[in-house]
DNA sequence: GACGATACTATTAATTTGAAAGTAAGTCAC
DNA sequence: GTGACTTACTTTCAAATTAATAGTATCGTC
């Protein structure tokens, strides 16, 4: 057991938390995933404040993940697409649902399907390597330039 | 694409968000996942204000992902344990590390190895039925008291 | 030219967070 | 048995963030 500081410097999940570290930023990543693209269509999803609408998507795309892209120049109109780096943030979506599904669930939940054979997806982290489950098996952390 | 209202009353991420949100519930978790049990322990690896870390603290036990335990009569100290539910937070954070070391990487960050076969852990969310990727399939998403 | 849609900004109040210091119960060293 | 130290907080107050509401700018439609 140590109680050595995992720093901002060293810890992939603190330099995540960094840019999307907060609910409303989530919310919005998950809408933009679900198709929404627009100021109006965020804000009325969300219930969002506008100024706050306006901070985070302005932050998110200056993080890079999403993108204005114009759609109109007469009005001039902007909307906001998911970039690489959005788009893969998507795991992260569906790991946060599961987990709220198993512990907060009760009542009826929104459930996704895949579209192609209509089985219901019930997402798990894995490791790539050996295909357990994450937390099946005991982890060894290793800090950098450590052996 | 619609822009119907993906309500907290349905949507399984915004019932995560609701108990853990913020970044610093994220990585007191985080800590509590690295052998962190005790409040100065937290305190001194987050650098958070003590205000901060007792409501923070106070929040996640009584959501249940932690757990206060007596771990000395004289004088009277308590450590917070991880729950079940607190547990299974750890593929939501290893998710997050995964996007964070691709996206957000560049210098030295700690590294997670599978303890007893020594490969890097590499986290992918997949699906357990299909065993594809989250991400690569279509999705159909739907709403609850739908067809 | 009034009305509505879209995408915001401005203003101000309420809430949350952060920094610093203080407290309380007990241990340990001499 | 007194003074220093440890642990786990609480108190206080300033600073920053967030929320609520209203307003603005640009254009298109009737």
């Amino acid at each position: 057991m140590n109680d050595e500081n995992i720093s901002k410097d060293v810890c992939p999940i603190a330099r995540s938390l960094t840019f999307a570290g907060d609910a409303w930023s989530l919310l919005i990543l998950r809408d933009a995933h679900a198709g929404l693209t627009r100021f109006d269509q965020f804000r009325k999803s969300l219930g969002i404040a506008p100024t706050m609408l306006t901070r985070r998507l302005a932050t998110l795309t200056e993080e890079g993940l999403l993108e204005k892209q114009r759609y109109s120049e007469h009005p001039p109109r902007e909307e906001y697409l998911l970039t690489a780096a959005g788009r893969d943030f998507l795991p992260v979506l569906f790991m946060i649902g599961a987990w709220g599904r198993q512990y907060r669930g009760g009542g009826n939940l929104v459930r996704f399907f895949d579209a192609e054979n209509g089985t219901e997806i019930k997402a798990v982290a894995v490791d790539e390597v050996t295909g357990a489950k994450i937390g099946t098996r005991p982890i060894r952390t290793v800090m950098p330039n450590e052996s």
